[in-house]
DNA sequence: CAGCTGACGGTAG
DNA sequence: CCTACCGCCAGCT
């Protein structure tokens, strides 16, 4: 396990319940801006059992990033309406649940 | 050491 | 909305 990596899952861990983030957003959260494609990976690795919210990590469109139809996919999409939501055609509306500036900056710290 | 490979992101058409 | 490209770079082969 590497550091980064750690700092990763620390950063998905970070996300409150009934909202979501970008592979991006995570990846600069972990101090590695510009790593998304990282991010992705490790998700791809994570067991099934880890305790870990990683259906809160979406694609910067808001398009849950597994193949359309795919079991993941499926299980993602009910994993978040389960929490409340919304999920229209794999894609959750970002202006309602997304981490905006300010929530983010209450979270996490990051400068004005 | 030289490629390959992405649960990505942004732009252009 | 969709396809096509290109930039990205740690981690594997």
């Amino acid at each position: 396990m590497q550091e980064s990596h750690a700092r990763v899952y620390e950063a998905i861990a970070a996300i409150p319940r009934g909202r979501v983030a970008s592979y991006g957003a995570i990846a600069a959260r972990a101090g590695l801006p510009g790593r998304a494609r990282l991010v992705g990976k490790l998700l791809g690795e994570t067991p099934e059992g880890m305790e870990l919210p990683w259906y809160r990590v979406l694609r910067a469109s808001g398009h849950v990033a597994l193949p359309p139809g795919s079991r993941g996919f499926r299980e993602q999409c009910r994993l978040l309406r389960a929490e409340g939501i919304e999920v229209t055609n794999g894609r959750v509306p970002l202006s309602r649940f997304g981490l905006d500036a300010d929530l983010d900056r209450a979270l996490w710290g990051l400068p004005p």
